[in-house]
DNA sequence: ATTATGCATGAATACGTATGTATTATGCAT
DNA sequence: ATGCATAATACATACGTATTCATGCATAAT
């Protein structure tokens, strides 16, 4: 039973033909006749013939295969992967296995010249790169990608002079339209909680966003009420008990994704102050969670199926050599009740 | 810049050795002179040299990857994967990684005999089968597996007669804990959520867990209180409208896993009926919403990081030829609010 | 001085497939 | 009858690596 797999020799032998008329015949190419084809693919039938794939791909440098690069910070623990990228990860796998593609999955957290290894190697037809974490370090990455002639494709912030292809979330008015629900509420001292800096560009859009709707309300924009979090439970929390301890005023609080958005709930709740009618919350990634907080979650929803599919389609249009524009997903506002609406 | 991939050949030709001085010294082999060795790995690395993964392959009979199957039912729609075997795919990923192992991630719904590819073909070196749906499909893929010698470990229910090597939830004590729990604080009157068929042997298990607990509990097993849902939001709702139509009493739920449990609570709730107070609800998996539901959701904890730690360790010993055994992962009951524990 | 020993390397080759080129056989038009 | 296009197949080879075996060379042992 576990004898030597069958080569196409052993089925050439067999069916009496030569080894490339076997091949081509599993392949229904035309130059073989329909008699031997029928012959030959009984045989490979029968003897449970599978293709090498490391030969064919040798051969024939093409591997029918897409890496998903997903990219963290070097320390992030053992946890599970925040669930908002878990969700893009089902999505890709989803679609490109649609498109007749495999899909190898990595993640890398190290090196600095593993970027090279996936498309170089061989080993995949192109890349998709999702990293989550420090932008800055992965820009580094991104442009080596590029210099080697890697074809990928990048989910992330949409950025001027980036090279590569990217596919990212409408950051900036996304949060917009987010805020301004809040502005349009009535809410006058609205805090952001989450990275400004470059490090997080995603989160730095989404901050531009929240002061360009202050703005157009004629808020003050106060730089205090911004405190650095980043994506995780803990840090929610942690940064909403040291905006507590300073002190300063605040009716409403835009997070930069659910998960900190969720740490600030349970803050809040911890010290008796009331979501939404003392302090109203909006998150942004509509994660499976959040519709089940209490109260549920205002968020912003980012269509992971739709970006999964389109980062596998455009990176198939750049395997096959056809032009790709970078394109920003538009995002949409799930009102629930943390914002507060729900109570007019 | 997107010149050809250099191949060991040019960089023999640099370094004025031949090709298989070239291909030792690369992989730190201590025939070739440590002078020689650097001089390569220089050459190497200037060229930005990658091994051609598919000609190693071809030539050394290992992929250093592993195979991930996620074998669904026909019909699955285009949503999202259920929680919990995202949960699984983010844990197998990380642990695969960790052992040095690329991962190779592929849906599959349609084609017999797809199950000899992936090992077969030479792609990976060991498969890990994580199937959710009719069991009954699933073990004679797994018997065809089996049969020709693949080396694969499967996430699923531990039964006797099975060929293979599994892994799986310790679901009827798992769930015999989960009920007692409910018997214990006096509920008399527990339906079982759950398809409880041999299509579901998982479930199934459960449903003994939960006959068990009510027999020690010396009360009456009613079989018209089980009532057919799979893991879904939508068929826990159906089926507790089911429940409610049969004008059945019952004073406790048992879901046969999370997703069940919140159709049901969002049925209850529809209802009127009040969670715990009037009925206790259980169920069965933790994914991360459990700790979001309203009430927070009394659920069976299955350690996904653990699983999928063991799933690669298991498969990186039988590729290796080492004896595995088939195991069962003890679960553990998170009591939160939603079974009324908290209440007394 | 001669042979043995070990080290560094090169030559040859195999892995299994796919494809370009050469070779037959067949049918058809001249 | 001869030449020629066409179809079907075989032959030869390339893909890039890793390994076995053979070779040369220096040093040590006798």
């Amino acid at each position: 039973m576990k004898d030597e797999k069958p080569t196409s020799f052993d089925i050439a032998h067999l069916a009496g033909v030569s080894q490339p008329t076997v091949s081509r015949a599993l392949r229904n190419s035309p130059l073989v006749s329909e008699e031997t084809r029928e012959r030959v693919q009984a045989i490979a039938k029968k003897l449970n013939y599978q293709v090498d794939i490391n030969a064919r791909n040798l051969r024939s440098k093409e591997t029918k295969t897409l890496a998903l690069l997903l990219c963290e910070d070097p320390g992030t623990d053992d946890s599970l992967i925040n669930p908002f990228f878990l969700s893009m990860l089902g999505s890709i796998t989803r679609a490109s296995a649609k498109m007749g593609y495999d899909l190898l999955i990595s993640f890398q957290q190290q090196s600095l010249n593993w970027n090279a290894e996936y498309e170089h190697a061989n080993r995949a037809d192109g890349i998709i790169f999702l990293g989550y974490g420090d932008y800055i370090t992965y820009a580094e990455k991104i442009a080596n990608l590029d210099k080697i002639g890697a074809r990928f494709i990048t989910w992330g912030p949409v950025l001027p002079d980036q090279p590569g292809h990217f596919i990212g979330c409408d950051n900036l008015n996304s949060a917009y339209i987010a805020t301004k629900h809040l502005t349009d509420m009535g809410h006058k001292k609205i805090a952001f909680l989450g990275i400004a800096t470059e490090h997080r560009p995603e989160f730095n859009q989404r901050y531009q966003g929240y002061v360009k709707a202050l703005l157009d309300a004629k808020l003050m924009v106060n730089p205090k009420l911004q405190i650095d979090a980043d994506t995780s439970e803990e840090m929610g929390y942690e940064a909403t008990m040291e905006l507590l301890k300073s002190k300063l005023q605040f009716d409403a609080i835009f997070c930069a994704s659910d998960l900190i958005a969720i740490g600030v709930i349970n803050a809040l709740k911890e010290n008796n102050i009331r979501v939404p009618a003392e302090v109203a919350v909006v998150g942004f990634d509509n994660i499976p969670t959040a519709s089940y907080t209490n109260p549920p979650l205002t968020t912003v929803q980012q269509d992971t199926l739709l970006a999964g599919k389109l980062l596998v389609e455009n990176l198939l249009k750049l395997i096959k050599g056809e032009e790709v524009d970078s394109l920003l997903m538009p995002a949409k506002l799930i009102v629930r009740d943390s914002c507060g609406a729900h109570l007019k």
